[in-house]
DNA sequence: TCATCAGGTAACCAATTAGTTACAGAGGGT
DNA sequence: ACCCTCTGTAACTAATTGGTTACCTGATGA
């Protein structure tokens, strides 16, 4: 089981009509055992989600489950990878090198905001992960050649408010990107606790608002001149 | 079992020789049971962690542990609740008002850093707590009566580098906090992931140095006028 | 049409799990 | 010394768990 997601490309490779409807799809198996087990994982991280309970999410049966992806943590793998993808790809529609210094500073801000309140499973993958210190991730082949363009291109842009005087000279771009990701990741990953210690709605769409405007002020205000 | 902590406190109420040493200490017992339970909690989350593993981490059986906590659930909670006392205790010896607002924000800052630096287990268990939404804390007698003066002396702080012109009249003591809990939380809870995605050790001494500068600026720089 | 094989169901399995039961004995009071 | 109770060990239990096996059949190609 060496390549299970191969083998799922090959069979939809064939030709077949495009309006009958099949008993068996094993493309639409996989995809459903897949999206079963976000959610699983994501809701009881790893060492609380079970095998039985994603194949029954997934209106499968637990063999199909070993059949497309080997066994629980290889599924748990490559649900993770899946989710770095997803935001890698949403990443690439972002060209925050075509605005203005401070333009491009937000939009990444309520670019990386948004996709963690679009997202709530991949900051709950994201926790599980680091819960158990990034031992999946550390082994991903698939995830060893994505990178991410945008420390490049914040780089840039940094570089560019830095020459016009706009943004401070000692404005990181690293620094920068933890700081947006940390305001994001905070507020939305630990909104029940903070809620219920504060007696109030974190996740009311004023409240969320509200922090979405403070996330781009404190980003600026941390780098401008 | 309602009150298992009111019955370690009443055995300890009774005389006994001060330099004998017992066969039996429920005390010690008790203790060892909740420390284990604190890192195997933390570490493998609460859908992860074994009543086995902590009752050999505590050097006891799990009857004692049954004994004493009532289940895993009311165990887990015992564990959550008593890492919410500490910090609500280490909290107390801050004084942020008998300085100059300035320093007052700094010295939170650092504080919340250097404690969440210094106790990732409370990190893992907020991770954990909100995987699970709350579904513990929100049942928490114990921590309902339990509140962070905190944001109260924040507020004071605040008050009076607004009216000495220091901070912006816009500074809001609940965004303050959570801008420096954000910076501090993230940059930890995730050093994982970081430090694979960016192929650079987020956890040596220098890098948490710096980023300890990083989150004092950041929350000065979204504060002063 | 027939043969083959991958996709699929359902039963099975050994180990593990949270929790319970049976019993012993340390410690303290009378 | 005796008695009682709480603290403690170890065995037990029913259910669950990740994974495997046995067998059926839909889909496709020749």
């Amino acid at each position: 089981m060496d390549d299970s997601s191969g083998k799922g490309v090959k069979k939809t490779a064939r030709r077949r009509a495009p309006d009958r409807v099949l008993q068996r799809d094993p493309e639409r198996t996989r995809a459903a055992i897949l999206e079963a087990a976000t959610q699983e994982f994501a809701e009881n991280g790893m060492g609380g989600a079970r095998v039985d309970a994603i194949a029954e999410r997934a209106g499968t049966n637990k063999r199909m489950l070993y059949h497309y992806f080997g066994d629980k943590e290889q599924l748990y793998l490559h649900v993770l990878e899946e989710a770095y993808v997803a935001i890698r790809t949403a990443e690439r529609a972002l060209h925050i090198g075509d605005r203005t210094p401070e333009e491009g500073i937000t939009e990444l801000a309520l670019f990386t905001w948004r996709y963690f309140l679009k997202n709530p499973e991949f900051l709950s993958l994201l926790g599980t992960e680091n819960l158990h210190r990034a031992r999946w991730l550390r082994q991903s082949v698939r995830l060893k050649e994505l990178h991410s363009h945008l420390i490049g291109e914040l780089s840039q842009v940094l570089a560019q408010g830095k020459a016009s005087g706009v943004f401070i000279p000692t404005a990181d771009p690293l620094n920068v990107y933890l700081t947006i990701a940390s305001l994001g990741y905070f507020y939305l990953s630990n909104q029940y606790t903070l809620s219920t210690i504060f007696g109030r709605d974190l996740a009311v769409p004023a409240n969320l608002d509200a922090w979405e405007r403070h996330i781009v002020h404190v980003t600026l205000a941390s780098i401008k001149a």
